[in-house]
DNA sequence: TGTTTAAAATGAATGTCATTCAGTTTTGAA
DNA sequence: TTCAAAACTGAATGACATTCATTTTAAACA
């Protein structure tokens, strides 16, 4: 009963549900297209259809909402990938499909490269919604014995933390896409399979990702 | 003659000169202390002794000049390498020690910490400083049969970016110290090197860096 | 030495935001 | 229907980055 207390689901509950929705939504359309510096609070309060003052009732500056919205994107992305990967069944490949479709995503898409701007921030955000799914799968790869790493968590987060990086740093670095592939072989060979396997595992055909689900409207005034 | 005078060293270009180091440096002090947002050009204007407006006739914004800060720190880190790395006679151990390195600094200084915050912008940066080092560290290391890599300046390109975005992660990761060292072996697997020499080539004994060149001082007005 | 002029420097004024807050409106319970 | 609390609103505020009309400097020349 005071379970059910604590969590109302009247109409006010509703209404903040769906200004805080429309609020990263209208986020995501503004800084994606123009990047996050020229987006302003203004133009994201008109787009979510709320006053200017509305947005800081639910984030506490700009920054915070801008982590708002690359948190939604890279766990969208986190579960799509999970929705082909849960078909595979080599563990290996599970992890080597995540690294490659995470850094074809940085690469590939302007909207992430608009708003994978402040390191400070992004390193924390996409370790706290791509890490999980990461280390599991490394860990799954390690348990069936496909790679072999010296120890645990620590090499874990490390190499959860390259991914991020490396994406990082391509997706600000002006790559050709082959480079991609060459650098999933590399990050590969670091988790102590063989180059030869590496290049095989890398290559492999890929099947396609699952759509991305449009973002939630609003329904009206 | 024409070329003398394509170069004047009258009193102005001395005073530029004095100018454009003065705001560099009060550009450093300035945002490596409080970070790149929160330092204003007023403050680093009153630091290098100029008028507000000055800044402007030599960087066209305070992005530009944090670029311009950025580079002189890596660049003055990459010489501060290259002078110990110049003894060396085993080239995998130059690049290494390289690699080691310049992610201690990343990680270990507040002031880089404060600076590394662009990720659209130091990526590139930090490439244009220290990607040509790398690469040529790892041609040598190569040249000699160290390292086995498939194919050449693409690959280096990408192991040079790989090393920025893990300096960036690590950075904003907030990672013990430990974690480096398991990374450069990593690193150093990932040239297609053994585990075990990676290993051992990361635990050699370090000299130190030379110290650190105080950034040049304005003589007064 | 005095004159001239182009390059540099100056700092007050401008315009653009992020953020705040005093005043309204909405909500849900009584 | 009434009321207090919760949300919303958008005009006002304050901080800056950047601009630009003036002033200052310095080097070439007389």
């Amino acid at each position: 009963m005071d379970l059910l207390r604590e969590k109302p689901k009247g109409r006010v509950a509703q209404r903040q549900l769906r200004n805080r929705e429309a609020l990263v939504d209208a986020g995501y359309r503004v800084m994606s297209e123009k990047g996050i510096d020229a987006a302003t609070m203004q133009e994201i309060a008109d787009f979510a259809d709320v006053g200017a003052g509305t947005v800081y009732n639910y984030f506490k500056s700009k920054d915070e909402l801008a982590i708002a919205v690359m948190e939604r994107v890279m766990h969208n992305l986190a579960l799509r990938i999970e929705a082909v990967t849960d078909t595979f069944s080599d563990p290996a490949q599970v992890y080597a499909f995540g690294v490659r479709t995470v850094m074809e995503a940085a690469t590939g898409d302007i909207r992430w490269k608009q708003l994978l701007n402040r390191a400070e921030v992004i390193a924390d955000a996409m370790f706290r919604c791509m890490g999980p799914f990461a280390i599991r799968d490394l860990e799954n790869a390690t348990k069936a014995g496909r790679f072999k790493v010296a120890d645990g968590p620590l090499t874990w987060k490390m190499a959860t933390y390259s991914i991020v990086g490396v994406s990082l740093a391509v997706t600000h670095g002006d790559l050709p896409p082959s480079v991609i592939q060459e650098t999933v072989v590399r990050l590969l060979c670091a988790t102590g399979i063989g180059e030869a396997e590496a290049i095989e595992l890398a290559a492999r055909p890929r099947p396609a990702l699952p759509k991305e689900r449009p973002p939630a409207r609003r329904t009206g005034a």
